[in-house]
DNA sequence: GACTGGCACTCTAGGTGCCACAGTGCTAGG
DNA sequence: CCTAGCACTGTGGCACCTAGAGTGCCAGTC
């Protein structure tokens, strides 16, 4: 009875400020809320609170607001999140079914995910990771100049060029593309170091340079370029809140900037769970201790590919946001594996 | 004589206001910079340059500060632009000389910009409509689908994919894309909807619907795609001027997240001049008019093919922001050109 | 033992009045 | 045409005050 009261006395605070980012007091909470009971109780629970480190008071004589182990609790303590509206999971269906690529897609993501959410939104592309090679080409673009097309089953293509001292041969390219081709088509991409090292070995002296480049050239993309595309949207929503805490708002736009720093918070989740909630200073990414993420899996054919999410304040709408994050990636998860 | 020291004045209040951001009186002018006159003097130079409009007073008792006009009239007094040290060239060529194709150009010139200006930088894809056609090639994907695939001579590369209900048949690929690519390899992008509109009527009824999808989708493509790609970069830039005027940056940030906005301004600019400034509400795009804009052209083997520049507060530094941007361009387009 | 009402206390936001300062416009004189 | 001097005027900062909101605690009640 004691302790189910004050959790609700917690959820009650949270979502109060949450709705009006100003700190809540024992009176409001009572007049806002039906628990049974006189402000003085509730003054009492709030210590107690307090006390446990959910909340805390920015001074003497104003309410309390959450602390990010009281967000915590909250996130922890809602089970299963709000279903979205039909009108709402309507307007997702039929914004992103407009795509006409991959890129298309992603771009579309991330917009209606700032805009469900108004907060800043982050779509990782499909990890070439956990992706298979569909095919590879080779298409000569001149005597001297070469590109390499990798094709991969999520409808990403990568692209890069080679430069070779001598002109390039026809029947060779096309060779050099078959054993590729045979090599690694239908394969991950995490085995393709692997199965086209030797490759080189199987061609004549002559023709091992431009074969040797092409292969290093694979290798870096396949490599370097792994994880590495992320679309950001909806930076203007970091303006919005801008009123809570004005001088933070620098620090967490360069962060934003660095993908790398994008990569880690989406990637840092394990694949096992799907929603995940990072609060504060749970994220130790500098810069970005006084906000929330909130990030999901997506899939295609039910194997997980990449993730996205959205990134607020901590006092944001975790309710919201996390039904919002989470109907996306079931949207885009359907989207991708329909194709 | 006295029309000079007027315009020496004007010099000396927007660069004292841009360096300090706060508004500059008669004494602090005369100290700062040797115009061999008493403050009073100045003064009535600056009540004539007032009442011209070239600059305004915030109140009765404070300094004054350049209006847009006087802006305007300093960087049109600007009859060459500083050059760059020798140690900042070299950084330009260090930092871009790394790029592996054509989207790290485009991102390592973004970040340049943003770092050289300290402000926000904007680079737009060279444009398709002022390209050529490289090559064309379609890959099957699957029984039903088919990848088109644009190359262009800047380098850049358009996908897209065709979904279509009969099998693909190979011979008829082939056959059609040799026919598309004698039709407009080598040919202005511009050109290419005349060129293919025809390509159909030459098939046999039973191939036409594969053709025609496949004409319809580079159409597309080449119209809808024409300009569209531009990188944003160092838009953390804002938050430092946010001291400035607070209020305004959300506006901003909107405006930069739409790409529509973004091209129109590197694009209104005719191609008949290379570096272009557009302060405050000389540009009319809604949320932009307390910024100014610097951009400049760069070109493939001399022709222009798009814009890149930097967006800051009306108060940015013009002389660095106008070299850095015309320096940058040149090197971009010595890139390009190499390549 | 849990809850409530009351009371004294504390801190903040916001308003007021005051003063020094920076900068102006004007006028008279070189 | 320039300069010196003077009276004038907003602004920013400071000190001060008050109202209000909220707390902690204690004594009393169910």
């Amino acid at each position: 009875m004691l302790e189910e009261r004050r959790l609700a006395v917690l959820q009650a605070i949270v979502s109060d400020y949450v709705a009006t980012h100003e700190a809540v007091g024992s009176k409001a909470l009572v007049d806002r809320h039906q628990l049974g009971v006189s402000p003085a109780t509730i003054r009492n629970d709030m210590a107690a609170l307090e006390e446990a480190g959910y909340i805390t008071a920015p001074h003497t004589s104003a309410g309390r607001i959450p602390t990010d182990l009281g967000y915590r609790m909250f996130v922890d303590e809602i089970s299963q999140v709000k279903p979205l509206s039909a009108a709402e999971r309507k307007g997702i269906d039929r914004f992103l079914s407009d795509a006409v690529d991959l890129d298309d897609i992603m771009t579309r993501t991330v917009r209606l995910l700032a805009q469900l959410t108004k907060q800043v939104a982050v779509v990782q592309y499909p990890s070439l990771s956990r992706s298979q090679v569909r095919r590879i080409e080779l298409i000569p673009l001149n005597e001297h100049r070469l590109m390499i097309m990798l094709i991969v089953d999520s409808g990403r293509v990568e692209q890069r060029t080679v430069e070779c001292s001598v002109p390039i041969d026809e029947v060779l390219l096309a060779d050099l593309r078959a054993r590729l081709s045979v090599a690694i088509s239908d394969q991950p991409f995490s085995s393709v170091p692997q199965r086209i090292e030797d490759l080189e070995q199987s061609f004549n002296t002559e023709n091992r340079p431009l074969v040797r480049a092409v292969i290093v050239e694979i290798l870096e993309t396949v490599t370097a370029k792994l994880d590495e595309r992320v679309v950001l949207g909806g930076a203007s929503n970091l303006a919005r809140y801008n009123e809570d805490f004005p001088m933070t708002i620098q620090p967490v736009l360069e962060a934003l900037e660095e993908q790398v720093v994008l990569l880690r918070l989406l990637g840092e989740v394990g694949t096992e769970t799907k929603l995940s909630v990072r609060i504060g200073h749970e994220n130790q990414v500098e810069g970005l201790t006084s906000t929330s993420i909130v990030t999901s899996h997506y899939a295609k054919e039910s194997t997980p590919v990449a993730s996205l999410g959205v990134i607020g304040p901590t006092n944001m709408d975790y309710v919201n946001s996390m039904s919002t994050v989470q109907a996306v990636a079931q949207y885009v998860s359907r989207f991708l594996s329909d194709e």
